[in-house]
DNA sequence: CGGGATCCTTTCTGATACTG
DNA sequence: CAGTATCAGAAAGGATCCCG
């Protein structure tokens, strides 16, 4: 018998994107690939404080989510790249944006912190 | 040869917008809070899903970032409103290009969810 | 009505070890 | 090097009760 799997409904298309870029490392990923493919472990290097286990599940739901592709090349040892499809390149001035909001936040930030 | 066009204070503010609208919840409520102010109970109303313990606690972290204000009317029964200060204002371009974003990837995610 | 405190469940995360 | 599996601790979330 053929299951068709319903779409999930959204209220807003808000929703659309917090669920493909929201949480605490997804915005850093797609920044440190706007200039070209990367591998794993250059981005580990970028993403500070990510685990190896973490950043390997949200490339794999980046992926999923067709915002980001994947390529291996068959060599000894193995290389993976990464980097963004058209969808995840009309992600970047979102978080260009949020990175600009930041910039200008900041200074205030540190100063309630101190208070 | 590759030359780094992002200075190291980059991924500080980045850091700086996903710590102060980052998660689950708080790009709906500074989109909700964007025609002026709300109760809390019509916010738990829009925001689909969220408990009522949890958007209290969001409404807190929001207010002690000043993104939003509190004013509390000593009426029987109680009301308050929030609404968005001048830096949660800055933050509504942010949120509504992801609303922009999330409608144009829409129709695609929906796709492969049926596939 | 608004929101804090408590209890309990679910989800997330990091460390480690292991495979190709 | 890249990625998965497992386990235990941390964090997030829901339900409920209570008070101003």
């Amino acid at each position: 018998m053929y299951i068709r799997k319903i779409p999930r409904l959204y209220n807003c298309s808000l929703e659309v994107t917090v669920e493909v870029m929201g949480g605490k490392w997804k915005p850093f990923i797609i920044c440190y690939l706007q200039n070209g493919p990367k591998r794993p472990t250059e981005l580990q290097k970028m993403v500070s404080g990510i685990s190896k286990r973490v950043l390997a599940q949200q490339m794999k739901e980046l992926e999923d989510h067709a915002i980001i592709t994947k390529t291996v090349y068959a060599e000894v040892p193995l290389r993976t790249e990464y980097q963004l499809t058209a969808f995840g390149q009309e992600l970047l001035p979102v978080v260009l944006m949020m990175e600009k909001w930041g910039r200008m936040y900041q200074p205030h930030l540190e100063k309630m912190r101190i208070a």
